[in-house]
DNA sequence: TAGATATTTCCTGGTT
DNA sequence: CAACCAGGAAATATCT
């Protein structure tokens, strides 16, 4: 699991952090290319992040990719910003002492922070975008919007929190009202009505993860069990009989365009390293290479290698701890179309009534898929293969003439505009 | 453990 | 010519 702590360090660390911006890089050739890819990026931490894309592309210009609009000073360093290392006898920041109205920026990524690793809560499926804000901007946020944007776990714990932190101070019950202790019993109290507030089970929603985990981490139980029952909520029971979007959500978070920082993506697990190899400067390059390598094989897939290196380990201890069924792709290519906000420009609607979609970006989508099936060497000439067989079954429709173009077919859910509800 | 299912891989040929 | 599209064939991984 990424704990806060950890996901603050490596965004400090000059570490492959983003794989997507090698998708970019490779798609565009120019790390710059990133630039708009973090538009929501927060300010605050987009300091941070510069800093470290700075760190990976050193003798580049350093993209402005973050959109960076704070004012000189305001970068939080990392000695300033105060948060719990342990989750146990976790102590609240400098915002406990401060109406949530009147928190900062900081205050807020504290709180955040605080609660991230009270709960336990997997920090690399955290979108950073949602961090950044200031107590006024907090306070104006219901419950639902919390929970959609740190998921049920950690959303539901945030708004409790931050009303009990309300409560506080707008009754001005801040020195009469509850003490510590009191709130304590309140947070156990909340927490035995909503126990999965605490545990594996967390919310949904947190894909987009800037960062990756240094080290492949034991966290399956976490990667493979979110989101049951905010997905319920989201979209209906695939037909197919798969948790559609639990497994989605996962994929997202997992293998993810989204997600890049996934256990899964981990650069230090059985996929190559992206960062150091020639797929960093062109996916072109990349496909070639993996073709002219793959020449020799005989037809179908290869089988998984054995490899001796730990990964292994790492993934069985995965699998026997929480098999997961298959994403189907489809499902991740819906899951990539109807979060929108965190699509990242990789696929787009060309009628969203109808279901008619558009890849965009191709080559990223399928290594993303790959990345997801930890398989290196998907290109989009075999994902398209994989969606041609879709047809069939009636889960896509065609669309003639149109390049990169699809549609979902009659066995496809979740996309729906009723399902989805936008 | 066998069979079914869902890809994955490779390939040939056609189209944009 | 590169990038896609169509599908056949065969192989693997995973699930039932």
């Amino acid at each position: 699991m990424l704990t806060w702590s950890r996901l603050l360090v490596d965004l400090t660390w000059p570490h492959p952090f983003c794989q997507f911006a090698h998708y970019k890089c490779t798609e565009t050739k120019l790390p710059s290319a990133t630039t708009t890819e973090f538009s929501m990026a927060s300010t605050d931490l987009s300091l941070i992040l510069n800093n470290a894309i700075a760190n990976l592309y050193p003798s580049e210009q350093q993209p402005n990719m973050l959109s960076t609009t704070v004012p000189m000073g305001r970068s939080p360093h990392l000695s300033e910003i105060t948060f719990s290392s342990n989750n146990n006898n976790a102590m609240a920041g400098s915002w406990d002492q401060v109406n949530p109205q009147m928190w900062s920026r900081q205050n807020v990524l504290e709180w955040i922070g605080f609660h991230v690793e009270e709960s336990r809560f997997d920090a690399s499926l955290l979108n950073m975008n949602y961090c950044d804000m200031d107590g006024i901007t907090l306070c104006t946020l219901s419950k639902e919007t919390l929970i959609n944007m740190f998921g049920l776990g950690l959303g539901n714990q945030l708004h409790h929190s931050l009303e009990s932190q309300k409560a506080r101070y707008a009754a001005d019950m801040s020195e009469t009202g509850l003490s510590d202790s009191e709130l304590d019993l309140l947070d156990n109290i909340l927490q035995n009505s909503f126990p999965y507030i605490h545990g594996p089970s967390l919310g949904p929603l947190l894909e987009t993860v800037v960062v990756q985990p240094s080290l492949p981490t034991d966290n399956s139980e976490n990667t493979y069990s979110y989101f049951d029952e905010y997905t319920s909520q989201l979209t209906p029971e695939s037909d197919h009989g798969y948790d559609s979007l639990t497994e989605s959500f996962q994929s997202s978070h997992t293998g993810s365009f989204l997600n890049p920082s996934s256990p899964e993506s981990n650069s230090s697990d059985s996929d190559p390293d992206y960062s150091e190899m020639p797929y960093s400067n062109s996916t072109k390059n990349f496909v070639k290479q993996e073709s002219v390598e793959t020449k020799k094989r005989g037809r179908g897939r290869p089988p998984k290698p054995r490899d001796s290196e730990g990964y292994e380990h790492f993934i069985q201890s995965k699998k026997s701890k929480h098999a997961p069924r298959g994403t189907h792709l489809w499902e991740f290519i819906r899951d990539i179309l109807i979060h929108p906000e965190q699509n990242q420009g990789l696929m787009k609607w060309e009628d969203r009534r109808d279901g008619v979609f558009k890849f965009l970006k191709s080559e990223a989508v399928a290594q993303l898929w790959g990345q997801k099936k930890k398989n290196s060497s998907m290109t989009y000439e075999k994902l398209s293969r994989a969606m041609r067989y879709y047809y069939k079954r009636e889960i896509l429709e065609r669309v003639d003439g149109r390049r990169l173009v699809y549609k979902f077919g009659k066995n496809s859910t979740g996309w729906r505009i009723e399902e989805t509800g936008y």
